[in-house]
DNA sequence: GTCTATAGATTGATAGAC
DNA sequence: GTCTATCAATCTATAGAC
């Protein structure tokens, strides 16, 4: 890499706070890196020298973007945090509850399918104790968590779904989706060549979303 | 702890190979706190140092008895594997249906409570790509599963179970129930107090087994 | 069987040349 | 910004006294 004409090109009066367009690309290497690394192992079983071998540059090289181990850990955490809480918050008091949590559900699996490092590093992180996001879980998270629960209780109580605890139903949409990122390389173990072949993400989607739906669906 | 005065008492004509009464002691002692360790970090996450700590012995006498840390990993894990069967193995497929699905989930539901240890540690052993139980998983499991798969399939195809995918369905029960073990921190971050509190093991079941039964239950 | 001491390897992080 | 070299701490495992 050409440092000085790369960043000639796109920079006129560089702020020196601003991150420069080449640490922008090495923190982005670096993170996307971290999080294949802390995904499988978690924080104490992953080393830096794993992660600036995967992202393709020196120890030294990688700690001159983030100082420590746990920065770097942090920074991965971060990123997803949001995209962890988007689908929830998109559950819509207003709209027809079947079709809400089938659009949730639906969701769900599909960032499992296409971002399963990210489930897995959520997963690593909670076994361990959650010593990073404690204050996130019982926060923000218990803060959402506790607002769409009151929504599916009001669906409930009117009678457009059967009555169910509405935590609990969350819990068993969370387990179940994410289930298929955690797990997956049990689901591979049992299923074979089946997983990832053109049409197992749409049979997944029909079986969970069955069973789940006829679950809840209100009765006369 | 008096050594001789122990054995003298309980073993006669002591065999070598036979492991004496201190040896399975610390045995079993050692391998308590080895769960304990390993459940939380993961294999690698762990040391040795930890679990020797936790067992209350000194590290190189605990390496006396396992020479080395992954022989006690090993050990740890195939402890587990028999007991991790045992609910799904007894899935009656004379039973009622609905019955027998009722009787597994609770188990599993049981042994998430009981022993979340066991849980978390397999958790952890499979995000890490199961270095070590990968042969069990593809072997003794994947057997396991597609016969009492092969069950769930003969009761749909008599009609005594709504149309349902059986593997996703099992897989759907192992999520659910082992979440409660899994994600403790998470659930009690968000549900509070109220976990572990007298009720809420028969309310988690109440509510489980109500989605998942009502989803499988046939339709007329 | 249990201990202290320590070897040998790995790891997080820094120094300093370029 | 990137590298080689290296320090200091941690970690697995062993030696050897009791």
């Amino acid at each position: 890499m050409d440092v000085k004409t790369e960043t000639a090109v796109d920079s006129l009066a560089e702020d020196e706070r601003q991150p420069t367009r080449i640490q922008a690309i090495n923190r982005g290497i670096i993170l996307d890196a971290a999080l294949d690394v802390f995904s499988v192992h978690g924080f104490k079983g992953s080393t830096v020298d794993q992660i600036a071998e995967r992202a393709g540059m020196s120890k030294p090289n990688l700690l001159y973007y983030y100082r420590r181990k746990r920065d770097i850990y942090a920074a991965v955490l971060e990123l997803t945090l949001d995209a962890w809480l988007a689908p929830l918050e998109s559950l819509d008091p207003d709209g027809d509850p079947i079709e809400e949590l089938r659009r949730y559900i639906s969701k769900k699996l599909e960032l499992s399918a296409e971002r399963p490092e990210a489930s897995r590093l959520f997963a690593n992180e909670i076994l361990a104790g959650a010593p990073a996001i404690g204050g996130f879980l019982s926060t923000r998270l218990k803060r959402l968590v506790q607002a769409k629960a009151a929504v599916i209780g009001q669906w409930v109580s009117e009678g457009r779904l059967a009555p169910v605890d509405p935590h609990h139903l969350i819990f068993m949409i969370w387990a179940t989706t994410q289930h298929y990122a955690d797990f997956d390389v049990q689901v591979r173990a049992i299923l074979g060549e089946q997983v990832g072949k053109p049409g197992f993400r749409e049979q997944t989607a029909q079986a969970v979303l069955s069973i789940i739906l006829n679950g809840i669906r209100p009765r006369p």
